[in-house]
RNA sequence: GUGGGUAUAGCUCAGGUGGUUAGAGUGUCAGGUUGUGGCCCUGAAGGCCGUGGGUUCGAGUCCCACUACCCACCCCA
């Protein structure tokens, strides 16, 4: 019964059931962000069409074929982003920042992308990306950092052995000409082996060629000159020093000649970070340096270094390999009601928790007891208590433990005080003392927080 | 843009060679226990079988088109 609307293709739920999980990855990465300094950018969600064009490239396939562009009423060609890295350095100039802020501006976002490709596993038209830039440093350790930030993410994120690192350098304006020429003359002796696609690159872009899939190209490029025997002094001094920078901080990477970006912005070091089991999607995060996007979209010449990270494919990574977190946990209380009096002492009870900051509910349905009951389990609540015209009267009820077995009476009037005692005894169980020195600050609640001080 | 597969209940799926009231499991709701969850039992609700054509006396079943989804190519996160 196919129902009357139905999401666009490529687009994607996120259902209340599941959203915690969302919401964990993105606190994950807020963290993490946080950890390093970078600040979040909030930016609008459609830029005028010129901005990607210029940014990120006119030919590339993001550019040419897979964008939202439309008209507005005004007449302007507007475009929803397909990537995060343009509106970035768009509004980092309209606003003046690399003048007013001391360098290096840092800041992440996390937001929607928009691409019209065909869908498939990890793949999507909308798709969000965790993303981070660093604007005002040529450093080698900008370029650590950045990788370091995707590096820690991973880790915590459980995915520290599932995702591998890789770097190249694709050089500079000074080295690629070069560069460019080599695979000229290599593919060019071999061009009636190549594929369609890659006959056409050879003049436009023939460091794409390195980057296909086709099993005949492949094994041309297999030993085709590398970019790293033309790097120029100062590129491969700064590939050189990335290396030593990643070994120091013990972040295993592979040098992979191969690796190109499908983004015309970059320069020197690119990196991606690969996994496999999100089908033929393996690139998690991909990023690197664009030296030329500034002064190519109106600023000053600034060197930057970035990422992005799709989130979608972040996830499916973290629950294949069964790192997600427990689902957070249900309310404190569930007042089941009995009758009419207990309805409203149920309502009171939870208000009283609600008030005190803890999650605590009661029926809404007018169902049974029973019913009642079983939507308090179902919900993973860790007391629940039934309410009627007796306990009103006698002031006290039992409350049942639904986690453990048992049931303790409590005097209605202290019964909000005498839940939260039992929740910190059982966050005392549950963490014992070496809490502290496990848990990252800002991780407990407030209440499990005043429990360990 | 290209190729392959799929489309039946909220979800996961059965429904040889077309035949009359379309099934299971699970989930939902209710009852068995007139005030107590998880196990068990019973019942109910929930389907113009993706959409539109065609073949046929008759189509969930065969044919065509469309659409969507899945997988892959391309590209990217």
């Amino acid at each position: 019964m196919a129902p009357k609307f139905q999401k666009l293709p490529g687009t994607l739920d996120v259902l209340p059931a599941e959203s915690w999980k969302w919401q964990y990855a993105e606190e994950q990465m807020r963290t993490v962000a946080g950890l390093f300094g970078y600040r979040e950018i909030r930016l609008p969600t459609f830029e005028s069409t010129e901005l990607y064009q210029r940014g990120v490239g006119e030919g590339t396939d993001v550019v040419s074929k897979e964008m939202y562009t439309f008209e507005d009423k005004g007449g302007r060609s507007c475009t929803l982003r397909p990537e995060g890295t343009a509106g970035v350095v768009r509004a980092v100039l309209e606003n003046g920042l690399l003048a007013a802020s001391p360098l290096p501006l840092k800041s992440y976002y996390i937001e929607s992308h928009f691409r019209y490709e065909r869908a498939q596993k990890g793949r999507y038209r909308e798709h969000h990306q965790f993303g981070i830039e660093c604007f005002g440093t040529h450093a080698p350790e900008a370029d650590a950092e950045v990788i370091a930030v995707a590096d820690m993410l991973l880790r915590r994120i459980g995915l520290g052995e599932y995702a591998s690192l890789e770097v190249n350098s694709i050089g500079c304006p000074a080295c690629r000409p070069a560069y460019n020429q080599a695979l000229r003359a290599y593919f060019g002796a071999r061009e009636g082996e190549l594929c369609d696609t890659c006959k056409g690159r050879l003049q436009t872009n023939p460091l794409r060629l390195l980057d296909c899939k086709e099993e005949a190209c492949q094994a041309i490029a297999k030993d085709a000159p590398s970019m790293l025997e033309y790097l120029c002094e100062d590129c491969a001094g700064h590939f050189a020093a990335v290396q030593a920078l990643l070994a120091e901080a013990g972040i295993a990477f592979v040098v992979n000649p191969r690796i190109v970006r499908g983004l015309d912005y970059y320069t020197n070091t690119v990196f991606e970070f690969v996994a496999s089991g999100i089908g033929a999607q393996g690139t998690v995060c991909g990023g690197g340096r664009y030296d030329g996007l500034i002064g190519e979209l109106g600023g000053a010449p600034t060197p930057a270094v970035g990422f992005g990270m799709g989130v979608e494919r972040l996830l499916m990574l973290v629950e294949e390999a069964g790192k997600l977190p427990p689902a957070p946990d249900g309310p404190l209380l569930y007042a089941v009601a009995a009758d009419e009096a207990g309805r409203a002492a149920a309502r009171k009870l939870v208000a009283g928790l609600r008030a005190k900051g803890y999650a605590a509910e009661y029926d809404i349905v007018q169902r049974s007891v029973k019913a009642q009951m079983k939507a308090a389990a179902r919900l993973g609540a860790h007391f629940t208590v039934v309410l009627g015209e007796a306990e009103v009267q006698g002031g006290s009820a039992k409350f049942k433990n639904m986690q453990e077995e048992g049931e303790v009476p409590f005097l209605l009037d202290s019964a909000a005080e005498a839940l939260e005692m039992a929740l910190f005894r059982k966050t005392a169980r549950q963490f014992g003392g070496r809490l502290k020195r496990e848990v990252a600050p800002g991780t407990l609640d407030p209440l499990q927080q005043c429990f360990l001080e």
